[in-house]
DNA sequence: TGTCGACATAGCGTGTTTGCTATGTCGACA
DNA sequence: TGTCGACATAGCAAACACGCTATGTCGACA
């Protein structure tokens, strides 16, 4: 099948690196974007998005940036935990980590 | 008297920027020890720790940097919102804003 | 095997952050 | 008025962030 999920920080990861990962516009509107991936992007006819979320062209295109510009702004996010991409067939998926974000949000209580 | 009390941006201020000013190891270690200035930080004969805050020198001197980086680093925070200075005789002090951090770990739990 | 579509990576120019030293400002006090 | 202590500001170099174009990789399909 060749699918491979990513994630790189853990849930309780280091703080510093989930707000650097937060601290930028267009990274905070993937994150908001992601919240609902039936509404805020096109019908995707080959992965589902509410399981495995948007495709790669779809956030990139609606961020409007280039294509590996995009990309980075997603491995950013990727690498802070926050954000999980599914690799299938041709296509990366991303979704949101919830119980990375509700960690990251939990933290911030005790800041 | 000449007091004068600093704090830029509101409490309801943009969420990017905060997270900008916290994504930052020295300045979450700053605002950590502004949680407790009386056990983080020496006496001080001058200003009262509680109601005003530390004195800039011992930060400076607890963070480990120049004289200048700490300055503009508790700048950083103060420009967002998140620390008040209060200017008084020669010193100048800081502490935390809770109710900006508060705002901000508020607006966190629906990033 | 060859090509094509979807990303990922490399590399580069530019702007921002972070550290420093040097210097300016400003109130207190001799 | 002059000096000193406590910051603030200016200016500079190194490191990092962010945008792009060019190119590599990799699975699907002819």
């Amino acid at each position: 099948m060749a699918v491979t999920e990513t994630t790189t920080a853990e849930t309780e990861g280091d703080l510093k690196v989930a707000l650097k990962a937060l601290a930028s516009d267009k990274r905070l509107k993937i994150l908001d974007w992601l919240k609902d991936v039936k509404t805020n992007f096109p019908p995707q006819e080959h992965g589902n998005q509410v399981t495995e979320g948007a495709c790669n062209l779809f956030i990139v295109e609606k961020l409007g940036v280039s294509q590996p510009t995009g990309s980075r702004h997603l491995k950013v996010l990727v690498d802070a935990g926050l954000v999980v991409a599914t690799r299938r067939k041709g296509w990366t998926y991303y979704r949101r980590n919830e119980d990375a974000l509700t960690a990251v949000a939990e933290q911030m209580r005790g800041i």
